[in-house]
DNA sequence: ACTGCCGACTAAACCGGTTCAGTAAACCGG
DNA sequence: CCGGTTTACTGAACCGGTTTAGTCGGCAGT
């Protein structure tokens, strides 16, 4: 009864599927799997073209065929299996924002708030969705090769990134932010040394020249140092670097070496910073640190020395996050347009999704401007003396 | 010549592959496309099933083939498709967290931060992406049918959203965090009514009488009104406006309709709300603040209005952000666990879809606590008078 | 009555992997 | 030298959709 053997073998196929018993499974309630469209092409007594037509190409077929099928699917519970879709349409509409630092570290300083909320405005009004792409188990290249996107932004990887090459390899389309250019990849950033120069400025200008400079790591800075193997400076710290350097050192000012401390992109970091440069002895007149966060915590911990600001320290910020205004005093700072930076980031990479790729890749720089709110003023009249003593 | 046309046949099939080439189609450059497991099993002999092995399975093949297989799978640059291979593992290794707010408007509110960070802290560990879902074209449910995770974390969705039917629908496997509880779905939340009774008792005490509650619409707050239908109040914000008012009621306080006003949990928010309460005429003596962006958003208006905290006004805030710890003067606050409320909800996630479901579903209810800083103090002298004055 | 065309629908290929069942060859003790 | 096990690998089914290239019946035109 060969008809019988095959009809048989097609049965017990579907009982496996519907109710997935195998022989030494714990029986439990039978739930119903998930339908497929199969399932349903077969309840409307259609094919799945049709069924798949009925959402997608509902023009193809006649009104009532498609709506009936479609309220059988609507009663069967059907919804289009989203990954099915994602493998046949061969895109994901879905964008990561790539991170080097684990996410908890990333979620910790402010400015990355900021600069997702511009992703994700663009994101939203094009329809895609947002995928955090941080490193899995230690492992960028790793995350990357697991993530289903169609293009990613990437924020602060570095060149020196001990995996660059793989993700490079990944051969997605990628818009860098505050990150060296790649020539083959779109770009965003800053003018980073303009900005650090005018907070250099406007201090030197105020008459200060003991200067106390807090680096930033994490989440801002990529995970490159500071200074390069050749002590040129990479990155963004690298620029804010020789923006501050190149002021100051015109000024006159050399920056010792313990006159550039590194802290976490935090507010703890820049809290715990300057009370550490204080108990070593350091006695600045002013502040400039590359993060909001940072001077924010910096703002506390003046506040436990007994420090008057602006009166006895100034302190310069950078990014101008809203924080940066509710503070008291309101925080002296470097703007730059955050929220921008992911807007235009992710513009560009859904224009190159969009086949609108222009070439060479754009490469943007947005402007960076001084604010000057009240947390700077001229040093304190002993600043002078203070200095001569130390010197 | 039959075998002929059969090897044609495949042949400009492997042709259309390679560079797609349509007759209309503009010729650019031929870049080779990516390379399937097939290409790879082509070139290095084997079969499809080999080159799998060697990536997922290497013990079962001979050391020497396996190496032989990766070595020509890097040569050629094939990274297995990460969408193929969700789709035949049937899991994506995914989690998404859900709000009902756009994304632009969540990540406003650093409160998000902090929860995000103890979600992802959670995932990264379990080896989990994560995924944001927020409304795609106004809709919630279709945000979600194109999500590709394995289950959801959703902050803040309330029962009467709109969509909360097809929400259901999905099965996914879901926790809730600060949302009314499902039977069906494990959930997160904290003792908001507690906190606020701890929150006005603080008030009452130190003699405040006039009061102004601020309470948050947004990223906090889910999309539900702060009262129900019946006056009964719904959603995190009516239990802690339950709160407020169980206390001050006990102590003969009664709010009046315009002593609770509703803004964005946002800095901006809580500064704009206070002024115009302001401009309305109202004279609080002390404000308590659903939210610590809010809060900090008073103490900025209550400088521009001269007034000094805690002197002239006292302002409680809730969350416990680090922000608060940071203002000047540091804020009083409603202590919750927003970090470990992402972890706690990840964590529950994951035991569900390793199997470990609990039944019924686990509904952890996380502790609040007043921490008492720098921003109240008791009332001016004054406020007796002017209570009978408006009176 | 024959051809051509159109509308409505379907069969089968395809997306790119994983995995189950099976096979051929090598190995092994008796 | 023989049955039985292992080892190393393969063919084909499958995950759940979309899309291409038809098929088929009906109708208009001649």
């Amino acid at each position: 009864m060969p008809a019988g053997r095959f009809a048989g073998a097609a049965a017990s196929h579907v009982v496996t599927r519907v109710d997935d018993a195998r022989p030494g499974a714990i029986v439990t309630e039978t739930r119903p799997r998930r339908p497929r469209i199969a399932d349903v092409a077969q309840v409307a007594g259609v094919s799945k073209a049709s069924v798949s037509f009925a959402f997608n190409n509902p023009e193809r077929l006649r009104a009532e065929t498609a709506e009936r099928i479609r309220s059988v699917a609507a009663e069967m519970g059907y919804r289009p299996h989203p990954v099915a879709r994602m493998l046949s349409a061969r895109r994901t509409m879905t964008i990561g924002v790539l991170t080097p630092q684990p996410l908890s570290q990333v979620y910790a300083n402010p400015f990355f708030s900021y600069f997702a909320e511009g992703v994700a405005s663009v994101l939203e009004e094009g329809g895609f969705g947002l995928l955090m792409i941080s490193p899995l188990r230690g492992s960028l290249a790793r995350a990357l090769d697991r993530a289903t996107v169609d293009g990613v932004v990437a924020l602060g990887l570095d060149e020196t990134h001990p995996e660059i090459e793989a993700i490079r390899h990944a051969d997605l389309p990628m818009v860098l932010v505050d990150a060296p250019a790649w020539p083959e990849h779109a770009a965003v950033e800053v003018d980073d040394e303009g900005g650090a120069r005018a907070a250099a400025q406007h201090l030197v200008d105020l008459g200060h020249r003991r200067i106390l400079v807090i680096a930033v790591e994490g989440p801002v800075a990529g995970e490159g140092p500071v200074a390069g193997p050749e002590g040129q400076h990479e990155g963004v710290m690298g620029r804010r670097l020789r923006g501050y350097e190149a002021v100051l050192g015109a000024a006159g000012i050399e920056l010792g070496p313990d006159a550039v401390v590194v802290a976490p992109a935090t507010f703890e970091g820049g809290e715990a910073a300057f009370l550490r440069a204080w108990e070593d002895g350091l006695r600045p007149t002013a502040v400039l640190a590359m993060s909001d966060a940072v001077a924010i915590g910096v703002l506390q911990s003046s506040r436990h020395l007994r420090l008057r600001v602006p009166r006895d320290l100034s302190i310069v910020g950078f990014d101008d996050l809203p924080v940066g205004r509710f503070s008291d005093p309101p925080l002296t700072t470097v703007h730059q347009p955050v929220r921008r930076k992911g807007e235009e980031a992710a513009r560009l990479l859904l224009e190159e999704l969009g086949g609108k790729a222009a070439t060479p890749a754009p490469h943007r720089v947005l402007k960076t401007r001084l604010v000057v709110r009240r947390s700077t003023a001229v040093p304190p009249a002993a600043a002078g003396r203070e200095e001569v003593e130390r010197t």
